[in-house]
DNA sequence: GGATTTGTTATACGGTTGTTCAACAAGTCT
DNA sequence: AGACTTGTTGAACAACCGTATAACAAATCC
């Protein structure tokens, strides 16, 4: 429907094709709709090459969660980064982080929640969200660490952290007309201050 | 106007006993296994019934949204209502009666993310959603109220507090051996210390 | 009793799903 | 040039989807 069809190109570009693809129906159509016909359509290509790259519907969609969690990081490392050295600017870069594009996008929500369903049925996409949050919260700790919050503190408060975040992150996606980024960020901006000045 | 007692069962027990087998389904298949058949199997019952019941598939989904939203409600309003008088046991009471059953379910929890898939696609579930939140955060409001949260900070404190009871129950139901119940009380708690002893 | 109302089933229909596979186009090798 | 490899297609398949509806079962009314 797009491109001239015979074409070559490399496997590892179709891969990655089919992958955004995949995001693009999850964020548009939602979990219920991302079958390997629509994936295929939107990619411009015929079903039956989905198959051909991938061992059935379920991994690329595991591979999706791999991608998109590999985008997060990345968004968040950089964004810490971009901090400069003060660590509690690092500490707020990463935690507000998730509160502006590319992270908080209700295209993004839909593929998340497309691998929430399916944990429960699929342990493989369970293994892949428990190391998703345990890489997120091992970051977490590291960064309040340097905020001085005590070890003893250190796992308790980043859970808590990581909850608020997602929480906020989630409702900002699921009605973003409820509060704005700006608010998210001083909301969580008070929650630091509050732990950090009281928590060590 | 008289109720005709000729009815083999209940129309309304029918109607709970579809919704629960919904809940049932949802938990176990997840959101994508949730079809007609597999509620109707799950019921007991043929799957024309659930469409001489409920206006099609979505319209069961959404009344069960309804079920689930109102047993929340019941279960935390009980909790604050066992809690005494005290303001600040009452508001404990409502934070962390999300950590336990029956609400701390990952059936409910897939119940939920059925209702999170469809808000992108789906105005009506939308707007239950907005409902169910704001009535989350009003009730909120007014335990944070009762604990000498000033009036100016209610807000922004009802939509924190809400975000991370949201995101330690999401990861509960999600991965229950990544913390206990207990920890996400003492989590809560502290975030509490901290918002109520700075934050008037 | 028979007529009637109502709950329920079974089946049929058109459409979509995931997956497989023979065929084919385009590049590479000899 | 011909043979071979690789990427891709599109049709086929069985299974499932949501919905509609005619037929049946049971309870009530007259």
């Amino acid at each position: 429907m797009k491109e001239p069809a015979y074409r070559r190109s490399e496997p590892d570009a179709r891969r990655r094709s089919l992958i955004e693809a995949c995001m693009r129906v999850l964020g548009s159509e939602g979990a219920a709709g991302a079958s390997v016909r629509a994936i295929a359509r939107e990619a411009g290509v015929s079903p039956g090459l989905v198959n051909h790259y991938f061992d059935g519907v379920d991994a690329l969609i595991a591979e999706t969660y791999g991608e998109v969690d590999r985008t997060v990081r990345a968004h968040l490392a950089a964004a810490v980064e971009g901090a400069g050295s003060d660590p509690r600017a690092r500490l707020e870069a990463f935690v507000t982080g998730s509160f502006t594009a590319p992270i908080a996008d209700p295209r993004l929500l839909a593929t998340w929640i497309a691998f929430w369903s399916l944990v429960a049925a699929r342990p493989e996409i369970a293994r892949q969200h428990d190391q998703h949050y345990a890489g997120f919260r091992q970051t977490l700790e590291a960064l309040l660490a340097d905020c001085g919050v005590a070890p003893a503190a250190l796992r308790r408060t980043a859970i808590g952290v990581t909850a608020l975040v997602d929480g906020l992150w989630l409702e900002l996606c699921l009605s973003p007309d409820c509060f704005s980024a700006e608010e998210a960020d001083g909301i969580a901006r008070r929650f630091l201050d509050a732990l950090i000045s009281t928590g060590r």
